[in-house]
RNA sequence: GGCCCGUUGGUCAAGCGGUUAAGACACCACCCUUUCACGGUGGUAUCACGGGUUCGAAUCCCGUACGGGUCACCA
């Protein structure tokens, strides 16, 4: 029984993609290509109240933007579409119709606050909420009198009576619900759109879906989507359900959450690259089985194995995403790096989106000084504060290095020794360092600290020669003549 | 509260009856670099608790505690 692989991604076009989506799209992914499968993409936008214009465009450009392609979807067509959901909605009236007169749904004519009073009944006797299937026998003659009044029905499943239902799911194994412990749910709403868990079933079903990986809230609407596969006499597919992503206070992942960035998008424009992402993202639940992590998509489509899908859920640890971006730049071509960074030089206003050569190239010599240590593009910001001002402020660090009593001979020294410079390149005030060095016999961090704090304000940098000239001799002229002053006074 | 799932260092995690309980991030120290960064080496730190089963349990079973998910005419 060697059926097709066909797994999909449903997002929900109510917003941008989140980290938690991305995942659920990304393992699915890589479950399609392991196995040589077809990786669909299937929008469910029945909730139209929720829907947000552009909300499945966006989805689409970040899920390409992390390296994902898909087979079938709504901008790629397919011969199971349409893949929208409310382009469906013929298709499921004629199941909705089935259920209906094999009598295994009815139509449910309470209102929201009847149903409220129930529930609220129920939870003071000290009783799960569920309902009650008050309308699950009604006359004909008493769904018209509803009618008359205008009320608009809801279609409920008749829940089977004393069933377990039992799935064998691929993180956690064998997990079992009792029927008893479900009320009738709604298949139809009110507006006539089909919820969520039924229309996922029939897609699902309809569209060949062999395996399904999605996050564990989903777990407990598993009996209820079962219920449906039985009811058509389906085999369901295979599910497997990941584990949740937390936060700092192992909870849920949730969009409100303001100190973790949530969006594909944030982490697009702050700077990372997709392929750490990618990467990142993959080891969000999963592992693999040696010491390595860092690898490239198509390894990691290669070694994927979903018996190593965790079971216990994970923190979203942002500090070891910023390292494992930071190992992905120091990898890439120079052109990259600046296509990186600059934006974010340009959007800070420290310099203007026109450049002219020999700035630019000054530009790609700064940016370059940083490849080895930048974590994320935004970070070229901070780090090059240094170039773009004349005077600077010393940071406590700094403070604490110029307080050592040799600084000012130091700095005298240097000073003299760069005034007098011609060809102000990196190899010069090398030289003029060693001689500094030779005349006040102060040599390693006596020496370097006390310059690298002064021509730069901070304890760690650059590499120090280069960033003296690069800064350039006027404005390294003027701090050191600066600082001098304040020394002596 | 009912139902469901989970629990190895601060975080991610390997482990699937016998290990000195891997590795990574973060942190600290040292080395390299006449400074810094990169890199390298090392260090601190973990099996939630209580009972079983077993010659032997982080691994199996049962409780307890704790955490989480879900109980919508949202997906």
């Amino acid at each position: 029984m060697t059926k097709e692989v066909r797994v999909r991604y449903a997002p929900s076009p109510t917003g941008d993609l989140h980290i938690g989506n991305a995942r659920t799209a990304l393992f699915n992914y890589l479950y399609a290509r392991h196995f040589n499968g077809k990786f669909i993409i299937r929008t469910e936008d029945t909730d139209i109240n929720r829907n947000v214009e552009g909300g499945e465009e966006s989805q689409l450009r970040y899920l390409k933007w992390l390296g994902l392609d898909w087979d079938e979807g709504p901008d790629v067509g397919g011969e199971y579409g349409p893949y929208r959901q409310m382009e469906r909605l013929d298709i499921y009236k004629k199941y909705i119709d089935d259920l209906l007169e094999r009598d295994l749904a009815y139509e449910c004519f309470m209102t929201a606050e009847e149903l409220e009073a129930e529930r609220e009944a129920q939870i003071a006797a000290g009783k799960a909420p569920k309902y009650s299937g008050a309308h699950s026998s009604l006359t004909e003659e008493e769904r018209e009198a509803f009618r008359q009044e205008g009320r608009q029905p809801s279609i409920r499943i008749r829940v089977p009576k004393n069933k377990t239902y039992t799935f064998n799911d691929i993180v956690r194994n064998n997990i079992s619900f009792e029927s008893n412990d479900i009320g009738d749910w709604v298949i139809v709403k009110k507006d006539g759109i089909p919820t969520y868990n039924f229309a996922v079933v029939i897609d699902d079903y309809l569209m060949g879906i062999s395996h399904i990986l999605r996050g564990e809230e989903h777990i407990s609407n598993t009996p209820r989507q079962l219920m449906i596969y039985d009811a058509f006499g389906w085999e369901a597919p295979k599910f497997g359900h990941m584990t949740l992503i937390l936060n700092e206070e192992r909870k849920k992942l949730s969009k409100r959450d303001q100190h973790v960035m949530q969006f594909i998008e944030q982490y697009k424009n702050q700077g990372y690259l997709p392929e750490a992402l990618f990467n990142f993202i993959t080891l969000l639940g999963w592992s693999p089985t040696g010491e390595e992590e860092i690898f490239n998509q198509e390894t990691l489509i290669d070694i994927f194995d979903p018996e190593r899908l965790s079971t216990s859920a994970a923190v979203f640890d942002q500090d070891k995403l910023k390292w494992m971006n930071g190992e992905y730049i120091k990898e890439i071509p120079q052109e990259r790096l600046i296509n990186l960074t600059l934006p974010h030089l340009i959007e800070a206003g420290v310099i203007s989106s026109e450049t002219d050569e020999s700035e630019r190239a000054w530009l790609e010599e700064v940016i370059a000084l940083y490849q080895a240590q930048l974590d994320y593009g935004a970070e070229i910001v901070n780090l090059t504060d240094l170039f773009f001002k004349t005077e600077i402020d010393y940071d406590e660090a700094a403070q604490a290095v110029l307080e050592e009593e040799q600084v000012v001979e130091v700095l005298q020294v240097f000073t003299d020794n760069l005034i007098h410079l011609d060809e102000f390149t990196a190899e010069a005030i090398k030289n003029q360092i060693k001689a500094t060095q030779k005349e006040t016999k102060h040599r390693g961090k006596k020496l370097f600290m006390p310059i690298r704090v002064a021509t730069t304000g901070q304890t760690n940098g650059p590499e120090l020669p280069k960033a003296i000239e690069l800064i350039g001799k006027d404005v390294i002229l003027k701090r050191l003549d600066i600082l001098l002053r304040e020394l002596e006074a």
